[in-house]
Order: C-alpha cells, then sequence, then structure tokens
DNA sequence: AAAATAAACGCAATTAAGTTGCGTTATTTT
DNA sequence: AAAATAACGCAACTTAATTGCGTTTATTTT
C-alpha cells in the first residue's frame, strides 16, 4: 500500500474513528503506515527520540487498538507490539489477522508474513475459538549474517 | 498416558536429567504429569499453598525447561507458562511442538491441542525458522457457559 | 468566535512479573 | 562420612505496565 499523502490518510483515519487529531496521534499512527515491521513502545519512544510520555505512548496504543486500527502481535519478550491492521480486515469488534507473524530471537522484531496464512479452524469440540496465530520464530536475515 | 506410580516416575526423570531430586521438585514434575491444562507460575504457588519461595519456583521451571522436560506456552496476559514435553519429542537441543495451543480468554488456561497439527513451514525467503507456535485463543467449555 | 465539554497529556507514584546476589540447607559424589 | 555440588530462601532490585490527578489541548455547542 504506497500512500502519496500519509499524514492526511493518517488524520482522516482518525476522525473516522473519534479519536483526537493531536498531532502525536497523527503521527504516531503515521508510523505504524510508513513501519514494514512491528512496533513496540521502545520503538515509538525511540522515533519520538523520547520526547514523548510513555503513559501518553501507552494509552494511544490502547486507544488504536481499540479502535481496530491496530492489533497486538506476539514477542518473544512478552513486550507489547502492535502491527497496523490492513485490509479493512479489523474493525473494533473482530480482528482477522489469517497471516503469520514472525518474531526474530536477535533483533527481536516481528515481521507479518502476508504470504503465510494461518490454517483455517472453525471450531474444535468443547472450545469457542476467536482468534487464531500463527507465530514463527527464528533469526531474520541481517541478524543471520552476524 | 496413564501412571501408576507417578511420583516414582517423576523421580527417575529427575535422575535420568540430572536434577537433584527435592522433595518439591519431584512434587512439581508430578503436577505436570497430572495437570491436563499448562501451568502458570501462580498455579504452582497455589498448588504448594505457597509454601515455597517464587524464586525457587522460576529456577526449578526454568532447569526443566533446559532439560527438555517443559516448553514454555504462550498466555494471553503475556505471563510465563509451561506444559509438559510429551512423546519423546523434546530434548535440551530440540524442542517438537507441532500442535495448536488453546488460551481462555476468561480463565486464561492454556490447553495443549494435540489434535490440531501446526503447519509444516520449513522456511522462508530471507528467515531463518527455527520455531513455529499456533495459538487459538476463545472460551473454554466451562468459562463458556458462564 | 467564544464558551463549554470532552479528550489527551505529563508527572509522580504504584503494581506486579521476573531477576540477581548471597548465605544457608539439602543432595550427590567419592 | 567428608567434600563437592546443586537447590533453597530471603531481601533487594529491575523493568514493563498501570493509576490518579491536575493541566493542556482539541472538539463541540451556543
Amino acid at each position: 500500500m504506497k500512500l502519496k499523502h500519509p499524514i492526511l490518510n493518517s488524520k482522516l483515519i482518525l476522525s473516522k474513528n473519534d479519536i483526537s487529531r493531536t498531532k502525536f496521534r497523527t503521527d504516531l499512527l503515521n508510523l505504524f503506515y510508513t513501519s514494514k515491521k512491528s512496533v513496540s513502545i521502545e520503538d515509538v519512544l525511540k522515533h519520538f527520540d523520547y520526547s514523548i510520555n510513555k503513559v501518553t505512548v501507552y494509552r494511544s496504543l490502547e486507544s488504536f487498538e481499540n479502535k481496530g486500527l491496530i492489533h497486538k502481535v506476539p514477542d518473544s519478550n512478552n513486550l507489547k507490539r502492535y502491527s497496523l491492521c490492513r485490509e479493512e480486515e479489523c474493525s473494533p469488534s473482530t480482528h482477522n489477522h489469517n497471516h503469520g507473524h514472525f518474531i526474530c530471537y536477535d533483533c527481536n522484531q516481528t515481521f507479518c508474513m502476508q504470504e503465510i496464512k494461518s490454517p483455517d479452524i472453525k471450531s474444535v469440540k468443547g472450545f469457542y475459538i476467536q482468534e487464531l496465530k500463527l507465530t514463527l520464530e527464528g533469526y531474520c536475515q541481517d541478524c543471520y549474517k552476524n
């Protein structure tokens, strides 16, 4: 997805979702649109040169998540990580992430692997399945070299 | 797997794996053998009526994991959770958990779903895959009723 | 456009999972 | 049984994440 005016796009999306369009939240959402990898709290703080309070980061991400703009992705260190919800597949009520996520043991980045589809399991006796996650772990190309 | 003498079995396994056979570690390993669900730190503490120090629990579980007796399972609250390695599929060097894990949103228990096999993905361009996790989330039968 | 309302923000303090160091106790080895 | 090794418990520490509250900024209403 290429965006000619990502900032404008982010502003529009915030408005649509009843999230106040502060400069920070616009930039934050835009960070997701321009990042190929998933984003951690630390990634956000670093991106803003630690000029923003971490509490604000937590609350903004929570708000984005509640509105279905982003979704949590697994992290090998059990930290919070988020990724953009693409392809109109998400809403506040339902999330569809039928692709795998790759976590690098070394740099700890999470990559969305759109081409790896999760198995299509709808139901299992005695369990009411709401979500399905396929997680791959290992080393990304950059880290494997070193 | 039914065990007529689980305690004896646990003792044997500890000896085999060069783990000192203290009463606690024997009982702890036995807890895994007799539990259908995965086990959290809190589960262990509760099971022993908080008579054991949490540091001891952390270290024992780490030791079991290093020897390939148990393996980490995902937890929706990002807490540490472990499950028994069954079917001689694990060793200190390699872990094979080609089955899915179900996490209940409500009781937060993790269930091993032996019958749901993970997709057999060996390699993806630019990524060196070491492990693959298939996680199902939703409500277990007990929690769905309430 | 100004006032009123609501949401976002920053600071400080707090919570809770997990870790580390070290002296003591229990287990294993010889 | 003595020496060596591993496990244990306590206290202190680290760090991710959360909460309360007063202030600032954005949005809505008049």
